[in-house]
DNA sequence: CTGTTAGCGCCTTCAC
DNA sequence: GTGAAGGCGCTAACAG
């Protein structure tokens, strides 16, 4: 059953002519004749012929496909960038090849790997948090593979970056809730490996000591994942502090989601008693009640960067110097704070 | 700086030998001597040779490649399809290329076109809910490549596919709210053209006929999209009528609650005046207040198997029946409904 | 206007 | 043990 698909040498048998004047004709060469042109392109639609992509890549040591490699594809802030990588990149004539690292070192290895195999055109990679060398990055560009790092930094590592100011953005959060009042304000921190977690920590501790607010550990509760439940499991810890804080500014949505539910069930008011503060603005966040005050990202805007830089590197432009982008995040106040 | 990457050619120019030889050498093969064998694996390594995967992907006229279309990876529902078929996938061997019609018709077979240009062994597709008719799935079969079906109904076109037993998610939700006392039960609908959306409104219509519930068509509200902005407009022109439901069934859980979001700023009790029922069982949902009344859809499980499905029509089985898979979803009951 | 040749990187007979 | 030749599908000189 499993027929071969057609070849410009079934056509070419089959009209008695060459493989290179059907080749032609498929091309619209002007060399060739009107009546020949025809036969063959009635024929190839007839054979349901199609180039063969893995002749022409072999040919022209190019394949028109790049490889995006992200933690997950589950979470909205992931496939939202890819959605900003996927249009610029169709939009050049290349394909796009998703994978997932899992936040495994092992596997982000293998991934870049397996890819490089197949010869992808320049890769887009969102480190996990387990990675610490770049060596498997290193020797990728060495090799003339252009790769461009998004998101996540990966510190000592010189290459083009794209990052979104995370620091900045929980300065923000956090002086938007000292300046409507809060003064006892706890941070639920993420994975400590990762360089997000760590800037999103050093601006709320910056954004403390600018208004001389004591830092105070036990308000930092550090989790170990992104999920409401991690935000559950928090803010329970939370209730049991002699004195409850006034606001939360946590690590990402999720977190400041299951923190609310905890907190609302226990008969605390958003945000009279606590204010709650989140960061990537996901879709549903606006419609929890108290809709939620949350971080906003150019998540979009990433994509279409960092595609356009790994393009930009792909048609040519050699050695120029790596790029460092830092975008610019935003603070969506909604009701889950109090209003200034 | 864009080196050519190594070749078997390049090894065996500078150790003298033939490429035949260095091939033998890197397959470990039995009747290669061991100093040449060693000889050609360090200046592999050195060299940090990668066999190209084109020219055996030519030769073998095989990719090891498989290629999965949904309409968009942003949703929960489909990134999680998709990490089902990853994991299965990657253990046989294969890569997954994801692609996203975005709901057209009209990129749904470019996608095709490209995938099937780059020789992808096989195909995984969810239906655009502009596909009526399955022209391009078939040439595609007849070509000897195959392609399972999961999700979305594509009707008259007789292929494997994987799907959900929507309607009766939708029968076990209403079943449910009439059981709990609800009367005056409104369905907020998704795209009309989507077999979803009708396995689900049929389900509705069944279980009030059941119970003898008068089918009332201005409570079935038609909207054409699945966000919570959609289930926002559907609420606020349900405010509006004479007489208020006792009870939505949403045609997904981001319509839900974006009208639970109108409801409960009306004041209104949920469930105690009305209950709200949505369906996939998103993560976020379980965190609102109240928490959502879902069905739940083995997303992962349907990803696992409608790639081991398509697996095994790889791995040899020819002309086998069609496969014809109908996954029971499950009722999963919160806070936003009645006690039975 | 059309055909021939060579080669992209690799593996597999078939020789020696 | 190792080498040479052929071919996967295609294009780009180079001939006519």
């Amino acid at each position: 059953m499993k027929k071969n698909p057609a070849t410009l040498s079934d056509i070419a048998r089959k009209l008695n002519i060459s493989i290179s004047t059907v080749s032609r004709a498929l091309h619209d060469h002007p060399a060739i004749s009107q009546s020949t042109k025809s036969r063959v392109i009635k024929l190839a639609e007839k054979l349901n012929y199609q180039p063969n992509m893995l002749a022409l890549s072999l040919l022209n040591k190019k394949t028109n496909t790049i490889g995006i490699i992200v933690p997950e594809i589950t979470s909205y802030f992931f496939s939202s960038i890819i959605n900003g990588v996927q249009d610029l990149v169709n939009d050049a004539g290349y394909r796009l090849i998703i994978s997932q690292s899992e936040e495994s070192f092992e596997k982000e290895k293998e991934i870049l790997d397996t890819l490089s195999k197949v010869r992808v055109d320049g890769f887009l990679v969102s480190p996990t948090s387990e990675t610490h060398n770049a060596h498997h990055f290193n020797k990728l560009i060495e090799s003339g593979t252009p790769l461009v790092i998004f998101d996540r930094d990966c510190t000592g590592f010189n290459a083009d970056k794209v990052l979104v100011d995370d620091y900045d953005g929980a300065f923000q959060a956090v002086e938007y809730l000292i300046k409507t009042g809060c003064r006892r304000i706890a941070h639920i921190t993420g994975p400590s490996k990762l360089s997000i977690s760590r800037h999103r920590l050093h601006g709320y501790l910056d954004a403390l000591k600018k208004y001389d607010i004591p830092k105070v550990d036990d308000l930092i509760i550090p989790v170990e994942g992104f999920t409401p439940e991690f935000g559950v499991e928090a803010a329970k810890a939370m209730m049991e502090f002699p004195e409850l804080p006034d606001a939360i500014f946590a690590i990402n949505d999720g977190i400041a989601i299951g923190a609310m539910y905890v907190i609302k069930e226990a008969g605390i008011q958003i945000p009279n008693q606590v204010s709650v503060i989140g960061f990537d603005d996901e879709p549903h966040s606006s419609y929890f009640i108290p809709p939620l005050t949350s971080v906003w990202q150019p998540v979009y805007d990433m994509g279409l960067l960092s595609a356009r830089i790994l393009l930009s590197k792909l048609k040519g432009k050699k050695s120029s110097e790596a790029r460092y982008e830092m975008l610019k995040p935003e603070l969506i106040v909604r009701a889950s704070s109090r209003e200034l």
